[in-house]
RNA sequence: UGCCUGGUGGUGUAAUGGUAGCACAGCAGAUUCUGACUCUGCUUGUCUAGGUUCGAGUCCUAGCCGGGCAGCCA
């Protein structure tokens, strides 16, 4: 089933104070096409902040008939790596597969920004392209073969020549302070800075300087290239920001032919211009850069239309960590399995949990945009999961903690076929068949020999329903001589089965079950909370709040139905939870299941 | 105590000078061959103080309380 189908057809359309200001540019024909980016560092694996950040930057495109450009930010090469080049595009790519791919834009593989004429003067121009308009014949999963994600180190002569042009028209120089002095001259938040001692060489001497920065002539942290603008400035970054530093080391794009790197500052908002990008939205620590982002572009008198930069605020779950230091120790210090730990908020390892796509998306965009900071009740999220899975999942009997249960009246080799229900969501349903025999399997905590109140399940004499199967009542509990539980005895009343004159008669109970020959046996892992307080990353001893029991595998027993599932396929547990294949530990005939989200369970208060 | 920015039920979000709404959570009930889903009902809110106005969550003033910013990280 498709699950964009399953949207709610109610949902209104999002709005918000940044797509107030998108509708008016829109509205007053400011631009030819509205084109935003989504711009990650390839450092590390994208989370559950990420989402809300790619949601919102391509469900402006896609609303808007435009285009999100996949741009990595990658200026600082000490710090990246391809591995998270690729994890990072097959994120992106799940995430907005079916919903917003057709304005994915990347660029023809290896191409780099070409000059052009623009309104009678020379620009630099790399041209976004829409995913659906890179398609080749040879691939059918669209772009993946012809296109590549852009990359800010595309730009890199291209942000050369702009900081040469700095340097010609007296705002930018070479500074030998070391970086120990730059920052004692920066002074303080309610302190001006001073200026350098190097601010004002000629520029003959800076351009000078700056060529053999390039050339390799100094080391590390022997000279920068600073913006010059005013170091009494009371916004920190408009004290003389560095534009470029020296850093003798390969990049994963550009191996070693550069030794010099742009900033963050420098290399975003020219990338962003290069790209033609008419929205930059970030979040709200960027809000104090947004008068240095604006002020390189103005003064480069660049012919085309400018980028403006918005920021909103990040999205924080409750009883999440999403700070990429601390998921780094969770994962360097083996509390989790992997980036990809089906307990982690990475977009990985909600993949791998088994969470749709369609859920996180609808998750990420019911919370909003606004510049507040808030903490979004996890329940929320779960909610968004069950909704979507309830409408998709199909139905399957499967038993966690098995016990055993004898039909005393049935033969041992009788089998009774029974009708179970798909899907009862669906408009048609459609049904299976599930074999009941004399021994099955039902879930330890459906029994109690000692019930507490207003128990509904099995107990001693009493009856319940086999869902789509028939009542049975217990006789007798059979046990060990340790007193263990062997099986529990019971009477069926096959005059109570689907079809037959007494199916109508009602017990309080009902439970899941399977055969216990036809029935497949699967390592389940059933997953918790990663911690135990809503805000584990309000404080620094965050492990402390690690949930012991956020993870117990158990060996289940399956319908036998479930030997063919593949990892695409998401289900129900009758009363458990929803499920789905492990897409890295399964393997055929060894089948393991991830719990992705229990059913809400008013009972268990 | 410099600059930027924000404050609406328990949580998140809407209301763009005109009935404070929605979702989640919680509680109570109905229904149920999933203690799920669904349905019904309920509880709970405009940071404070002044001002403008017929009318203020919204505009003005002052205050209070958060968040962000001092990497040659992004």
């Amino acid at each position: 089933m498709n699950a964009e189908s399953n949207a709610p057809s109610t949902a209104p359309a999002p709005s918000d104070f940044i797509r107030d200001i998108v509708a008016q540019h829109v509205a007053e024909q400011r631009y030819a096409k509205i084109v935003t980016r989504f711009p990650p560092e390839p450092n590390g694996y994208l989370h559950i902040g990420h989402a809300k950040s790619i949601c919102l930057n391509f469900g402006i495109a896609r609303e808007n008939n435009g285009q999100c450009n996949l741009r990595m930010d990658d200026t600082n090469p000490a710090k990246e790596d391809v591995e998270y080049v690729d994890s990072i595009t097959a994120d992106v790519r799940w995430l907005i597969a079916g919903w917003a791919d057709h304005v994915l834009g990347l660029k023809p593989k290896g191409a780099t920004p070409a000059k052009q004429e623009v309104a009678g003067r020379e620009d630099y121009y790399l041209a976004p392209v829409p995913s659906s308009d890179l398609k080749s014949e040879t691939s059918d999963r669209g772009a993946s073969a012809a296109a590549e994600p852009f990359f800010a180190s595309d730009y890199f002569d291209q942000l050369y020549a702009y900081a040469l042009t700095l340097i010609r028209k007296g705002k930018a120089y070479v500074d030998d302070l070391s970086p120990e002095e730059t920052d004692a001259y920066r002074g303080s938040p309610d302190k001006p800075g001073r200026e350098s001692p190097w601010r004002n060489r000629s520029v003959e001497e800076n351009l000078d300087l700056f060529q053999r920065m390039r050339a390799g002539e100094f080391p590390n942290g022997a000279r920068s290239l600073r913006a010059k603008i005013d170091m009494a400035s009371p916004n920190i970054w408009l004290r003389d920001p560095l534009l470029y530093r020296i850093r003798h080391t390969p990049h994963h794009q550009t191996g070693d032919k550069w030794c010099i790197y742009p900033l963050y500052d420098f290399a975003h908002c020219l990338s962003d211009y290069l790209e033609g990008i008419t929205h930059s939205i970030c979040t709200v620590e960027f809000e104090v850069h947004r008068p240095l982002y604006d002020w390189i572009l103005e003064n480069l008198d660049l012919p085309r239309a400018l980028p403006r930069q918005y920021e909103f605020a990040k999205l924080i779950p409750s009883y999440m960590i999403v700070s990429k230091r601390r998921l780094i120790r969770l994962v360097d210090e083996k509390l989790v399995d992997g980036w990809d730990d089906p307990r982690l908020p990475t977009i990985a390892g909600l993949r791998r949990r088994g969470i749709p796509a369609s859920a996180l998306r609808r998750f990420v965009i019911g919370t909003g945009v606004t510049k507040y900071d808030s903490l979004t009740d996890i329940a929320v999220f779960e909610h968004a999961i069950r909704e979507e899975l309830n409408a998709s999942a199909a139905r399957r009997l499967a038993v966690l903690k098995p016990i055993k249960l004898v039909l005393t009246n049935l033969a041992p080799d009788e089998t009774i076929e029974c009708v179970a229900t798909n899907n009862p969501q669906d408009p048609t349903p459609t049904t299976r068949p599930v074999a009941l025999t004399r021994e099955v399997f039902i879930e330890s905590d459906d029994f109690a020999e000692v019930p507490p109140p207003k128990y509904f399940r099995l107990k001693p004499g009493g009856e319940v329903r086999l869902k789509y199967a028939c009542i049975v009542k217990l006789d007798e509990i059979v046990k060990d001589a340790s007193g263990a539980i062997v099986e529990l005895r019971c009477t069926a009343d096959l005059t109570t089965r689907s079809g037959q004159p007494n199916s109508d008669r009602k017990v309080k109970g009902t439970i899941h079950w399977v055969s216990a020959t036809q029935s497949v046996p699967a390592e389940v892992r059933l997953y918790d909370r990663l911690f135990t307080v809503p805000e584990p990353g309000a404080t620094d001893d965050f492990l402390q709040h690690v949930n012991p029991k956020s993870l117990e595998v158990v060996t289940a027993r399956l319908e036998s139905s479930l030997a063919s599932a593949t990892t695409a396929d998401r289900f129900q547990f009758e009363r458990l939870g929803y499920f789905a294949l492990d897409e890295k530990d399964s393997a055929p005939g060894k089948p393991v299941f991830n719990r992705i989200i229990t059913l809400k369970d008013t009972w268990a208060k």
